[in-house]
DNA sequence: CTGAAAGCGCTAACAC
DNA sequence: GTGTTAGCGCTTTCAG
């Protein structure tokens, strides 16, 4: 085991004061060539590295920014929060991820522990509501979380634009238009929900008996679903368009229209929601609006940099990332 | 923006000292049941958090887990990465994740970071070799990687074991067969290849041009891969059976598969590696050698607490979990 | 250009 | 049962 080596005896080595040493390290003051080089060379001789829980505690920063994730395993999710680790990461800070899983309390928890680690900031993924936050007073940006509070920064994909396209894509394309969704306080699903009725009402379609919500809140996008089968089977259209809170659930309602012979996408449409991996890797693949997670994450990050950059600064800000329509096989083309 | 508070404040709110602060929040030396009140109602009060840095730097050690991962968005590595994560947190640790990439000098670089930041402990998953951890003090688990170090602790898959089986499972069904693998240099990978071979020469079958190695080292399970149509399509045998290194190139030699027209499973049958969710979602299912990710993560945490309550202990173990196979719909019954 | 010293928030001897 | 104090490794005035 090496011994840690701290700047007190990098000091020694090279006959300065730690103040010295501190200078040449930050950069930051004046010091002389001849100084300069000694300490850089008794560093790289000794490994020496900063530790940063002391800078931390000095300059009341940490270098660490919290990510909140309802779920890592979830391939949406897990994109947001790769790009935002390596964004963090190249403006120099670390990233605490912490799995939530939907859960409040949870939430509540994590939450703590990185106020505790001194986080200078986080990023909270989620849709559901919670206002845990509040007892913390660190730089946060949500993302497809819009709190009920003044002063915020928020990230959101056009979740009701979206869904506004599938729909009038599936209304386009001759299919009655259908939405099935989960039950849940997502405000990301009622603004899809909310885009759904809108195109129909925009093309005066009838608008009753058009949505099933799924009791299931699982993930499993393998469950026995019983209630797509009914639904389906109770749909009295020829042709037949599904629009989907998101992509397990179009993978469901995929599998179930299968089972029960429809014919793809002739008779039968589906748009899924998130373009996450599975709308690929279904057979066939999986028509779905495409959250652009790349740009969430990019922007989330710059936002909070800047925040940190001047955090006196109220910074109310709402942006909102475009979505887009990726055909691919369960939809007829246009 | 509520103010930081301390426990120096918190002492003189109580009318004590921070000493007796400091005993009564970590139930350690004797205190009065009356100071103890008075100071956990200023605690609630005023919100007091515990500042983690402070402690850190005290107790030198940070209680933050470090977790390296070459790519969290691989379904295989998200499962492990999350049930790390909730390991350690009932274990009263954070963790910090990083992507790798499977970039040794990006692992290299977060090592480093990891290690200024006072990181108690690190979790390497990775099957690359790689030694820029020798630079580092800190109590290290590998899994996967099986470093060529002294004193180690390594979790692991039973890689060979597995290829065995599944290699076994096709010849006992009546396919010749087949093994399609990457260009790598990972461990798991030849232990995979090792088991494939194996059970060949226990069936006394020639091994002669059995092994497609695939150039594209990229993830993207949706390349246009011509190799394994070349490879495929030069196989005179009847009956091909073919045993894929991972879920994902299962997942390419079915689409290749089903576009030159083969029976599946009847003419044609895979078994792929890992039981990632992609090869529950594919049609047909794809059957695959489990590995419990659960089970690798779990022991893996507990190892590394074991290794962190005694940190002198060198503790050379190297635990391997069992795989199994899970028959889906690319295999015969047997 | 450099050094001395204070102090970030906390814990752990040590004293009483 | 409680207070005093030193010090973890570092940055940052303030002197010189």
């Amino acid at each position: 085991m090496k011994e840690q080596v701290s700047i007190k005896q990098i000091a020694e080595i090279c006959g300065v004061s730690v103040a010295t040493v501190s200078r040449v390290i930050n950069d930051n003051g004046r010091f002389s060539e001849e100084t300069r080089q000694k300490v850089l060379s008794a560093i790289k001789q000794t490994g020496y590295k900063p530790n940063k829980l002391a800078i931390g505690l000095r300059k009341n920063k940490s270098n660490i920014i919290g990510i909140l994730v309802p779920d890592i395993t979830n391939g949406f999710y897990s994109a947001v929060v790769k790009k935002c680790e390596q964004a963090l990461s190249k403006n120099g800070y670390s990233s605490i991820v912490c799995n939530t899983d939907r859960s409040a309390e949870k939430e509540a928890n994590y939450l703590q522990t990185l106020s505790e680690h001194m986080v200078d900031g986080i990023i909270i993924i989620s849709t559901n509501p919670s206002d845990h936050y509040l007892n913390v007073n660190i730089p946060i940006v949500f993302i497809d979380r819009n709190p009920d509070i003044e002063s915020k920064i928020v990230i959101t994909s056009d979740h009701y634009y979206g869904a506004l396209e599938a729909t009038n894509y599936l209304i386009k394309t001759g299919f009655s238009p259908y939405i099935i969704t989960t039950k849940t306080k997502a405000i990301t699903t009622k603004e899809r929900v909310r885009g759904f009725y809108d195109a129909i009402k925009q093309h005066k379609i009838d608008s009753t008996d058009r949505m099933l919500t799924l009791h299931s809140t699982s993930n499993e996008f393998l469950d026995k679903n019983t209630e797509a089968l009914t639904f389906i089977k109770n749909i009295s259209d020829k042709k037949i368009g599904i629009f989907t809170i998101n992509d397990n659930v179009a993978y469901i309602t995929l599998q179930t229209a299968l089972k029960l012979g429809k014919k793809i996408p002739d008779d039968f449409s589906i748009i899924g929601f998130d373009d996450a991996p599975i709308s690929k890797i279904a057979t066939p693949q999986i028509s779905s609006i495409h959250q652009n997670t790349d740009e969430l994450a990019e922007k989330a990050t710059q936002l909070l940099m800047e925040k940190l950059a001047d955090p006196d600064n109220p910074m109310n800000v709402t942006k909102t990332i475009p979505t887009n329509l990726i055909l691919r096989n369960t939809t007829l083309p246009s």
